[in-house]
DNA sequence: TTCCTGGTTT
DNA sequence: AAACCAGGAA
């Protein structure tokens, strides 16, 4: 690590206390509800978190009862045919994540006894579980005193400490750490989380509504009422990528689940222009293979038009 | 840091 | 068509 040209300046510390007071006051007030916030069991925890990773809150709150009621804890889960896992992830996106939880229930059951660690670094060493999952699992689930750090967060404590840039993650973590209210990390993190999704958002921030205010560097400068300041290099196209094909290639195999679907199939449905060239989606469903996400049979993997492919068992 | 992922929004 | 969201992994 090195010194950077531009070093933060030294500035009066914010009166901390006070802002933990404001900011869970607001959260008293107007925080969210959600069904995983209405109880701390650490399975249920964990499959919330997987599920929020990357998919929107509105779209993760209907999959979550249906999950819950198929696989209620960590030993049905883990004993559960792969297929019907990935079946329940239908709608959220991200279908990896259904193996993931899946191989993380099996790593609980065999290396745990079936108990959800509370530890952060079990937790982050589950399959799909990174530094945020396993923070919101040790916090939400554990009343562990830790910070809990999504990109929200980053974007209020950036706001808040820093006004101009994004703090770097190393940066974000010791800020996070000092601004935690003690004794209080579970409302505290969830209510940064609720600040971020509903008052300091990206685009247009509803500053006077901000129980972070008075003390916000970001505003005190005035840069809420500037043009959106980050911006995002490239992006490729979806139309087309791969990612859609591979999305609607286990679309269609949670439709034909037990008996799989053939080769030639498979590419109509997804290309269905018609291409004669299998080796595209051949590499796609290797791909997918190695992820587990489906089973191919020889000649599929060899690219035989009649090769078989089906979720795994 | 950069890439990957699966959709939605603009 | 492009931008965006938001994590994990390499």
């Amino acid at each position: 690590m090195r010194a950077k040209a531009s070093k933060p300046r030294a500035r009066s510390k914010p009166d901390l206390a006070k802002v933990h007071d404001r900011v869970l006051a607001w959260f008293e007030e107007h925080g969210r509800s959600f069904p995983w916030r209405e109880h701390r069991d650490p399975y249920q925890t964990l499959v919330a978190e997987m599920m929020l990773q990357q998919t929107q809150t509105g779209r993760v709150a209907p999959a979550y009862g249906t999950f819950l009621a198929k696989f209620p804890d960590v030993r049905t889960l883990a004993h559960a045919p792969a297929m019907e896992v990935i079946q329940a992830w239908r709608g959220l996106g991200y279908n990896r994540r259904a193996v993931d939880l899946q191989r993380s229930a099996q790593a609980i059951e065999h290396e745990y006894g079936g108990v959800v660690p509370s530890d952060l670094k079990a937790l982050r060493a589950l399959p799909g579980v990174g530094d945020y999952s396993a923070s919101a699992v040790a916090c939400f689930a554990y009343d562990r005193q830790v910070p809990v750090v999504d990109v929200n967060v980053r974007r209020v404590l950036s706001r808040a400490a820093r006004a101009s840039d994004e703090l770097s993650l190393d940066e974000t973590r010791r800020v996070a750490a000092e601004w935690l209210a003690p004794g209080e990390a579970y409302r505290w993190n969830q209510a940064l989380m609720d600040v971020g999704a509903m008052i300091c958002r990206i685009d247009k921030p509803l500053c006077a509504q901000c129980p972070l205010k008075a003390t916000c560097e970001y505003r005190a400068r005035g840069l809420n009422k500037g043009p959106r300041p980050e911006r995002r290099p490239k992006q490729s196209p979806f139309e087309g990528s791969s990612r859609q094909k591979r999305g609607g290639i286990i679309d269609h195999l949670r439709d034909t689940a037990g008996e799989g679907v053939s080769l030639s199939v498979l590419a109509k449905v997804i290309h269905p222009n018609g291409h004669k060239d299998l080796t595209w989606l051949v590499e796609l469903l290797e791909g997918l293979e190695r992820e587990g996400l489906v089973e191919m049979t020889p000649g599929a993997r060899r690219g035989s038009a009649r090769g078989i492919v089906r979720l795994p068992g």
